[in-house]
DNA sequence: TTTCCACCGGAAAATGAGGTCC
DNA sequence: GGACCTCATTTTCCGGTGGAAA
């Protein structure tokens, strides 16, 4: 064993020893994360009696109006429909009111034809991944309903995601299954953050969906300072949690959009911040560490995931820019290098359209920024980039890719 | 006012990998 | 086994863009 093997050895031991000996803090973390719904939501009574009183009609057998429910992120849409629809389905339970119900998140479901599978999936219908074509799969969808004879209420989550992707042609069929000769009663659950989808509705989808709306205003920063005391009380052990920390975690929450899952985030990261070193309080000093970490760790993730050409792209805008060349690079330039880069790990590189399209999504991500300059008749428009992240960043996340990691490791040193 | 440059990005088609159905 | 399906990725084609130069 030699001398750097003792030194992580010992750094290795510190770590675990802390974790098994050391202060703890944290008494439930789970309360922290964004899928758990507390038995209490705080500055929601008016949305959840309205959405209580909307849900009784369905329990009754009675034909009902669809419901569309706006709110920015963070502001307790699904907690509140989660919640409501979880209390109701606990008071129906043993009684001979009966419905079924699927929760669906558009944009994690991705397509029109996977919303259906989901949709199938949880009401007990078996439909193959692929296969089978999207009305075929809506019919089967549609007959199982009939055949089971109950009210089915369906929330659609994040559902602009959906329309804005593939228009409203799912959604226009749910909302005549009401309609037909079927006798399926059915309900649906709009939930989105952007309000604009609807201009791209069909205004028979548009006048069926937005027959009852709730909106949800972004929490206070008052308000997601009491939304964080309750929380705490929960996650963890007493007086392990600084006044002044709560107050800077619900404020700087309060000013990005009332969002309380950023607030949730910070105080969790800040907990695990403060076990790891061993502390048994978090201050002020550990929501900032917090509030950099996650930026920090977000960049890194998003970098981790890209695809194999996006990396190339970072990988040669990085060479460029450690090599002293100017501080933007033209994304012509650009590409040659990014060109060069695909040939020395036996790629072919992408066309220049794609280049492009993997370039304004880089700029979408906030890793590079982008700049349009134009030179006129001589020069035309010229586009160039750097980052917007720091290189530092750039450097840990693209060593550790184990394609082009080692290609480029010898570059940076 | 028109021309020209160097992209930029929308739309449609191609491709290939997964699958079902008959 | 062949026809047909979804889906993600990529290519091809081509019109649009803003502003300096002509």
């Amino acid at each position: 064993m030699n001398s750097d093997d003792n030194n992580y050895s010992d750094i290795i031991d510190e770590i675990f020893d802390r974790a098994i000996y050391g202060p703890k803090i944290f008494k439930n973390k789970l309360v922290l994360f964004h899928d758990y719904i507390p038995k209490r939501l705080l500055f929601r009574e008016e949305q959840i009696s309205k959405l209580a009183r909307h849900l009784t009609t369905l329990i009754k057998h009675q034909r009902t109006s669809n419901l569309f429910i706006y709110g920015k992120p963070g502001t307790g849409k699904t907690a509140v429909t989660r919640y409501v629809i979880n209390r109701l389905l606990e008071k129906i339970k043993g009684t001979d009111f009966k419905f079924i119900f699927s929760y669906v998140n558009c944009r994690l479901a991705g397509t029109e034809y996977r919303v259906i599978k989901y949709m199938a999936d949880s009401i007990g219908l078996k439909l193959p991944f692929t296969g089978l074509s999207t009305e075929e799969a809506f019919n089967r969808l549609k007959n199982h309903l009939v055949n089971l004879k109950k009210p089915f209420l369906v929330v659609l989550d994040e559902v602009d995601a959906l329309i804005i992707r593939y228009g409203d042609n799912l959604l226009y069929s749910l909302t005549r299954l009401n309609y037909d000769e079927s006798d399926i009663i059915a309900m649906i659950i709009g939930i989105s953050n952007d309000l604009r989808f609807k201009e791209m509705l069909d205004p028979r989808v548009l006048s069926s969906l937005s027959e009852e709306e709730i909106i949800f205003k972004p929490y206070t920063a008052t308000e997601l300072e009491q939304i964080l005391w309750d929380r705490i009380q929960l996650a963890f052990f007493d007086n392990t949690v600084d006044q002044g920390a709560v107050k800077l975690a619900a404020a700087i929450s309060g000013s990005e959009n009332g969002d309380a899952r950023k607030a949730l985030d910070l105080i969790r990261v800040a907990g695990e911040i403060v076990e790891a070193q061993g502390g048994n309080k978090i201050t002020t000093d550990h929501i900032k560490m917090a509030y950099n970490s996650i930026d920090r760790e977000r960049t890194l993730e998003v970098i981790r995931t890209l695809p194999l050409h996006s990396k190339l792209i970072i990988g040669a805008l990085y060479l460029m820019t450690i090599g002293g060349q100017n501080n933007r690079i033209k994304s012509s330039v650009l590409y040659q290098k990014y060109s060069l880069l695909t040939g020395e790990i036996g790629e072919s590189p992408l066309s220049s359209r794609r280049f492009y399209s993997l370039l304004t999504e880089l700029s979408l991500l906030g890793i590079v920024n982008r700049r349009i300059d134009n030179y006129g008749r001589r020069g035309g428009r010229v586009t160039t980039v750097k980052f917007d992240v720091p290189l530092t960043l750039i450097k840990k996340s693209l060593v550790e890719d184990p394609i082009i990691g080692d290609l480029l490791i010898n570059k940076f040193d």
